[in-house]
DNA sequence: CATAAACCCTATAGATTTAGTAGATTAATA
DNA sequence: TATTAATCTACTAAATCTATAGGGTTTATG
């Protein structure tokens, strides 16, 4: 299940991504736009651009605005920041890779093998999907 | 990211699937077999009986077994019953729709049409996967 | 009747999620 | 320069979920 952290951080970006001019957007503004509580996304906003998506402008005026153009947002990064894996379990992660403790052989594992081919499905999806796509909808 | 009790049951599953008469098997067989915790792997496997997939038999020689053969027996099914919901959002959820509190109009969201096309390629694979298929590999 | 197994109920530690509260810092502007 | 509007930081907290553990009950078998 998609987080409501990601799934506010997602709509906040498609927000900023609509804006016609790339000036700065208030917390405020996104917040009573989407219906996101405040401080929850404020906290979603700084990891945004504590990880290069948002840039931001401190005092009047200021806001958080987009670092690139959104078709040069892959769903790919946004979704990693957000969420975290993409994949349902660790052993299949490309970017979070764990081994599991209980499994002594990955390549003979059932779960291993169907959530590898998940994986592979919805990593497409990502990747061929920008932000820009999910503002013209 | 897929709970351990997805994970557990689905190993579980796929062990009596190898099995090659379809006699009761012991939950500490499997808990060993698995390396599993036993009264965790009790209450999955008591779920999964519930919810029709397995058959049980007390007492002495007793323990669990399929009540169909693993080719019957599609992922989706096992996926829905121990994991919830397979897609990553309650309101693209053919069988646990909820209307998205925040969200007034689905048809504009975003996050919604993204995660239809998510749902529907998951979907796709565990639909065309029974557990037979996890058994051979 | 002894034993071995599923069954059932309860509790719980720990983690995660989703916020709320309080204040510090920064920058534009009147 | 004083004010104001904004981000930034840190702490707290409730609620829920996860992954067990423990103990007692029931049922079948030999």
């Amino acid at each position: 299940m998609l987080s409501k952290k990601t799934k506010y951080g997602i709509k906040a970006l498609t927000f900023l991504g609509r804006q016609v001019d790339n000036t700065p957007v208030a917390i405020a503004t996104i917040s009573k736009s989407e219906n996101i509580s405040l401080k929850f996304l404020e906290s979603i906003l700084l990891t945004l651009r504590k990880n290069g998506i948002l840039g931001s402008k401190k005092g009047k005026g200021g806001g958080y605005y987009l670092l690139k153009s959104p078709s040069e947002i892959p769903m790919t990064a946004i979704m990693r920041i957000l969420e975290g894996p993409i994949s349902m379990v660790p052993c299949v992660s490309l970017n979070f890779y764990e081994k599991c403790a209980d499994c002594p052989d990955e390549s003979a594992c059932a779960v291993h093998n169907l959530m590898m081919q998940v994986r592979d499905n919805t990593l497409d999806i990502f990747r061929n999907t920008s932000l820009a796509d999910l503002c013209n909808c």
